[in-house]
DNA sequence: GGACATCTTTACAAAATCTTTATAACGCAA
DNA sequence: TTGCGTTATAAAGATTTTGTAAAGATGTCC
């Protein structure tokens, strides 16, 4: 399993240092940004799998920082104030907080909180084997079998084929694809995707050049059945 | 929309009589159970879209009662508690609670927090279908079906019939069609619509020479049934 | 530093789709 | 029936989109 990647957003390098260290620790690779600005272009240019947004930045307001990663942003976001303020909380929970912590917070409870803020956000539609054909996809050991044969995957690779197969059936948009995999950013790089798509269909198909399980919808994204 | 059921796991009549107004107040269904056992044989007999428990319930404790639910119900289940025990809430966020609040709470913010969690609960689950005889247009997956096989269209093809379907049974102008898929300054191509039209039929309609579901109003433009 | 794996970029061929043209078919009124 | 406006169908370009190979760039591990 690879480690969840957390982005903090925090102007205060204290707190920054202090949450580095408890995630590290507990097997996170952390992102920092220091202002908000700084905040949105790392979560655009590489996507991680949660957001910690401390809600008083002194560039921009932590609210308008969610409502804009909200705009295409659908993994946890993770709140911290110093305010307990019943209104904040409300409006920040209303423009699509996942949950929200009021400073100084116990670290036990914020990392159990993050625990299962990643958990419900990859619970969403895997199983943890997802079986196709003669393709199986083990989503927790990230391991991909075919005819009960282990294929060796980059993690790119993987990461492109685990979103199809949480996604079996319905026809996902280069957009979409280009955005949940290399970022918010990368969204007309659709060469990537040729590319990616050529290297998974050599690997997973009887036949790369008639293939039966990433199928292509021309002119809008791919369908994996 | 149906109003969301929440059902009540508290062994305190008071605590529960002031969820219940606050809930219902809100639109909520609200069902009440004054026990662990109680609850899980009402949550089991009809399922609700939100629990709220009590972890000091008197038969059994919360955790228990925690555990047992998560074997089936996959839905949110927010955990209230007097205690404000660290241990607590890491314990009940780590076995599957959705949420931790600590009495008292504030009920803007229990409210908040509900509709936090139902709404990402029901954000998994979106296909809407649109039916219409032997023909289904899976609208979230963009995949046209007939007679339960799938049919290959192309992105245009696709946008067409997503139209006819969306407007199922009124008249729609050539302008109008061609506007809203080849854009503004195209409304005199009505050829383009004569060829769509042509291959859609062929592709949708058992017998193309005597359409069934893209009639031709002459004069004025097609309509979908 | 060098070998290795991986990702990014470029170039070009192949396929799919869209646009245009040509022509046939239809419905209706004179 | 004939003529006219409209619609349908086929098929030939034209264009866009996709697939593939391979060269450069980057990073990682020893």
């Amino acid at each position: 399993m690879n480690k969840a990647e957390i982005l903090i957003i925090d102007d205060e390098p204290p707190i920054r240092k202090l949450l580095q260290i408890n995630l590290e620790s507990n097997d996170y690779k952390v992102v920092q940004a220091s202002s908000g600005k700084e905040g949105l272009i790392l979560s655009a240019s590489h996507p991680p799998d949660l957001i910690l947004l401390d809600i008083g930045l002194p560039d921009r307001s932590g609210h308008e920082i969610l409502c804009e990663l909200r705009q295409w942003y659908n993994k946890p976001i993770i709140i911290l104030s110093v305010q307990d303020n019943e209104a904040d909380i409300v409006s920040a929970l209303d423009n699509g907080a996942t949950d929200y912590l009021t400073k100084p917070f116990r670290t036990g409870e914020l990392l159990a909180r993050i625990r299962s803020a990643i958990r419900r956000s990859q619970n969403t539609e895997n199983n943890s084997i997802v079986s196709c054909g003669d393709i199986g996809i083990d989503l927790v050991a990230r391991i991909v079998k075919r005819k009960n044969e282990t294929i060796k995957l980059t993690s790119t690779e993987y990461n492109l084929l685990a979103l199809f197969a949480k996604n079996e059936g319905k026809v996902l948009t280069h957009q979409y694809l280009l955005k949940e995999i290399w970022g918010y950013s990368y969204q007309t790089e659709t060469q990537y995707l040729r590319v990616f798509v050529g290297t998974l269909r050599k690997k997973i198909e009887e036949n790369p050049n008639n293939p039966q399980h990433i199928i292509t919808e021309s002119g809008v994204g791919y369908r994996f059945q």
